[in-house]
DNA sequence: ATGACATAGGTGCTATGA
């Protein structure tokens, strides 16, 4: 089973690359953040007709985020239970294999993470108290679904590892020592990066600012996770980086990440 | 310190992102 999440920065603008995107990357399911439309005008007919089941939770003109699957997504939630937002950060579902039994079903919460814009801002305070509310939630779910994967736009980094300038991100947005320790108290649920359990190329970001070709001088972050359960986890046979979409035409600032699960 | 680039909404420019 291969899992992908993917902030897309528009779906309007990216639909055609995330079409041949799925054409060239047959997974499971796909995440997808920053929709930046309606429900409304959500391309449902394009996805089916590429194969593909799909579940959104849109917006006007900001956030939005989506499940694609190639069986239906089941038991969807919008949000976060318990956690009063107006914003649509939050979609998840339970999604089955193709030819799994119930007992091999997978939760999947795909996310878009607050971008906090500034330490000490009332959109930093929001950013925190929304994880908070997500690390609540997130207790009790992986007690109801304990074969569960968290994936999305985190818009926070683990460590200097993940920041292409670790002196001058110093305490700067997605790398401040509060937003790692609330990063850090979702691993402490019991999740894992599936990114760091495989070795993986120095240097390996998710997003690159679209200013003074930061891509091309590769001067990225890694704020795009996907996060497996105990469970889940001896099943995790690879988890890369798909930088091939961002040399597109009028590319995301961000790169879909892959998981493939065994079994 | 500021802006660079991109997107939506709306039609000149602001809000937001990371």
């Amino acid at each position: 089973m291969k899992l992908a999440t993917w902030n897309v920065n528009s779906l309007t603008v990216r639909l055609p690359q995330v079409l041949d995107w799925l054409a060239a990357n047959p997974v499971d399911v796909l995440a997808l953040q920053e929709l930046k439309l309606t429900d409304d005008k959500f391309p449902h007919a394009a996805f089916k007709a590429a194969g593909f089941e799909s579940v959104c939770f849109g917006q006007k003109t900001y956030n939005g985020v989506a499940l694609i699957s190639r069986t239906p997504a089941q038991q969807v939630t919008r949000n976060i239970p318990g956690f009063d937002d107006d914003l649509a950060r939050v979609i998840s579902a339970t999604v089955a294999f193709e030819s799994g039994s119930a007992a091999s079903d997978i939760r999947v919460v795909g996310a878009y993470f607050p971008n906090g814009q500034e330490p000490g801002s009332d959109k930093f305070e929001y950013k925190l108290a929304w994880l908070q509310g997500l690390r609540a939630w997130l207790r009790t779910e992986l007690a109801t679904h304990p074969r569960l994967v968290l994936m999305g736009d985190f818009n926070i980094t683990f460590d200097d590892a993940d920041v292409w300038d670790p002196e001058g991100m110093r305490d700067q947005i997605h790398c401040t020592d509060e937003e790692r320790y609330e990063l850090n108290a979702l691993i402490a649920l019991g999740l894992t990066d599936a990114h760091r359990l495989f070795a993986q190329a120095p240097k390996s970001y998710s997003w690159w600012d679209y200013r003074d070709f930061g891509f091309k001088r590769n001067r990225g972050m890694r704020i795009d996770h996907i996060l497996v359960s105990q469970a889940l986890k001896p099943l995790v046979s690879a988890c890369q980086i798909d930088k091939t979409p961002r040399h597109n035409e009028r590319p995301s600032d961000h790169a879909p990440v892959l998981m493939e699960l065994k079994g």
